[in-house]
DNA sequence: CTATTTGGTCAACCACGTTGACTATCTTAC
DNA sequence: GTAAGATAGTCAACGTGGTTGACCAAATAG
């Protein structure tokens, strides 16, 4: 039950900030290793893309968005050098989105990272612990929300 | 330890689903209730506002943006209605910016539906777990995080 | 009284999303 | 084999939520 010591308004606070101290962590450590310009978003995009490329179209239906937005944002992470289009020698509407070298090491960074920053928070708070939040967390969020189930995420 | 079973970036993944699943709900329900038009950053602006009223640039400084982005928010919040502004009598320089009834009449729904969800949670995953979310969030969670400035992650 | 700080606004811009319209290409059906 | 339809990509216009920088008016400090 809620009550006036816990009110409802701060559990999506509290959400908020824990995804957002991973995130700030994240990025702080991955400029650190020379990926300043990756902004949070494109960690998302980047794995959604994964290792055996896509299209936009594709891209953003895996993302939940339109395909012009997912185009945009490839745009955005191809003149970053994260991201790179081809021809699909079998279907010439299609324009092939891959990783480059840069896009993969970003990647792989970015999993060693998060990796590391969960291992902090099994340290502080228990092993246990950071397994019920995931679990009860997968619990209460349907799946449509929690769809970027990561084909090519190789890492850590 | 994170492990292949439970890689690292799944934990940031589903704090954000959470967060989205509580809001999207809260949002569906308000909607419901005649607030259609409230957006998930307004009800933190509403909330930051407070009961007694701010300045643009107070409110800035609580949200942790630009005065210029507090005011073009609250431009839009009484666009709809939701809140008004006023001379100061003791500066000329500041203009007061206050809920009014239908501002207050949100907010207080939004704390409602948020106990009613917090509540539905503690159903599912017992009133502890949903005790020990907060509590482990509340203890890895830096104190000056708990800001709104996350412009992507809303949603439309 | 002058110098500085503070509150608000304007303008330009960026990131990220939306719809609608349009072209080019592939696929399906007759 | 061609006409009709579905699909991939792009362009344009726009909305929202941010950012800086410049600027003015009013309050305050010296």
């Amino acid at each position: 039950m809620a009550t006036p010591d816990r009110p409802g308004f701060v559990l999506p606070l509290l959400l908020l900030a824990g995804f957002r101290t991973l995130i700030d962590d994240l990025h702080a450590e991955l400029a650190r290793q020379g990926h300043a310009e990756l902004r949070p978003a494109h960690g998302f995009v980047l794995q959604a893309v994964g290792a055996g490329g896509t299209t936009a179209s594709d891209l953003g239906q895996r993302l939940g968005v339109s395909k012009q937005a997912a185009g945009k944002t490839v745009d955005r992470l191809v003149a970053l050098g994260y991201l790179e289009r081809a021809d699909d020698p079998a279907d010439a509407r299609r324009k092939l989105v891959r990783m480059t070298a840069k896009g993969y090491d970003g990647l792989r960074r970015s999993a060693v990272v998060f990796d590391e920053l969960r291992d902090r928070w099994a340290a502080t708070l228990g092993p246990d612990r950071v397994a019920a939040i995931e679990d009860d967390l997968r619990r209460m969020v349907p799946a449509d929300v929690f769809r970027l189930d990561v084909p090519g995420w190789f890492g850590g």
